[in-house]
DNA sequence: CAAAAAAATTAGGCAACACTAAATTGGCAC
DNA sequence: GTGCCAATTTAGTGTTGCCTAATTTTTTTG
């Protein structure tokens, strides 16, 4: 069975749905009503009218009461929006001077709007890049993505040095506060001390030292020089 | 009477309502349930209602069976839409690789979608330019907006050379067209032969020859060298 | 200037998407 | 295993923005 071409023109809610969806249901666990309308700041109603109508049109299934999966055509929606996202971010980075806590919200508009030409344009220029400005990775235009598994900062053993790849949160204030710490991927760490019962850490950064909480410290992701 | 800030968000809809009534009425004539339908591809009863609540917003003013006016707040709206759609043309143009035929559709989708930030630095990138790849003024931020008067190549005297300065056309055909024969915007035409009844002209561009129909040759903007 | 044609408006609907309030279902505690 | 709480769905509404059909107003024309 072959996938369906998918002709119609999704709107916007449809296309964040869908990328809601997939955030979700990573590790095929499925997405529950009210974890949809959490993330998309909507009412749960709301989302269980949406679900049946992306449901009938084929792109999730839906068991009621029990949750969400999208479909293949679905999580192909997803990662396009994803790419566009992604792809859109490093641009504005790349390009036009944005610095990585002000283009969230500026790509989250453009990616419902830019067509599929300007996006390759747009990675043409960059060369393909396969990381966004937070160390996300990139899906391919056929949709494959390269999810790697990284250590978060918070969970590195005391007196190792590992290497930020990732920053897994799009809140301004905390992106700023991280780049001001030097905290960003392709930085190298020591973790000097780490309070116990999710209390603070004390990092070395080069010459310096910064102490970040331990919430923050979960979304830095970090490989270790040599893993376990 | 000052004016006010205009708070609301608009709708998509909205900006191509105001941006289409603008268009129609430049020489202050109102504009027409009818054009303004013609225009936006859209039924005219459509049209009637859509009016009635821009003008209860402020934006235009409706005399019925008679017409629509922009007040100066709907006026802002449209020009700060014009300042969009053309600075994104020329960034697309001047830093993505395209053409001046295929830039249209695009901008007519990111107009509604990017921030004043956003505009606000491809306008820098690009050194705040006046006019976009086609000739067309771009609006200041301020909302001026210099619209010079030109003479359409049509209406250039017989043995006359005249500079195109602009090309009123959006149709990505015609824009194919007079580029690959050579009149874009900058160029220096001699009318050689001009046939009645709104017949073809046959210009010279540089060594070469070219045809072109009245109907085109209205759309073909030019400055004249000594202006009468 | 009256009748026909054209333009505009009103009336009545529909689809997408959101909401609140009310009903239902499922899981857990005892 | 019954009862309760949380999660979910259904019911009923509202707004935006489009449509077609019917009506009204304006313009044109013989």
């Amino acid at each position: 069975m072959t996938s369906l071409p998918l002709t119609e023109p999704l709107t916007r809610s449809v296309e964040d749905y869908l990328k809601a969806i997939y955030r979700l249901s990573r590790g095929s666990q499925p997405a529950s009503t009210s974890d949809i309308a959490e993330l998309l700041g909507l009412s749960a109603p709301s989302v269980s009218g949406m679900v049946r109508r992306l449901s009938e049109l084929g792109l999730l299934e839906h068991v009621p009461y029990r949750g969400v999966v999208l479909t293949a055509a679905g999580r192909r929606v997803a990662l396009r929006m994803i790419r566009r996202h992604r792809l859109i971010e490093a641009y504005l980075v790349g390009y036009l001077g944005y610095s990585w806590d002000t283009v969230h919200d500026e790509a989250e508009r453009l990616e419902h709007a830019v067509s599929e030409a300007l996006i390759e344009r747009m990675a043409l220029a960059l060369g393909n890049p396969r990381f966004d400005p937070h160390g996300d990775p990139i899906p391919a235009s056929d949709g494959s993505i390269d999810e790697l598994v990284y250590t978060p900062l918070a969970e590195i053993p005391l007196g190792e040095t590992a290497e930020i790849r990732r920053v897994d949160t799009s809140h301004a204030e905390r992106l700023r506060f991280l780049e001001q710490a030097g905290l960003t991927p392709g930085t190298k760490v020591t973790v000097r001390e780490h309070q116990p019962f999710r209390g603070p850490l004390t990092l070395r950064i080069g010459a310096a030292e910064q102490v970040i909480g331990h919430e923050l410290a979960q979304q830095v992701l970090c490989i270790r020089p040599d893993p376990r």
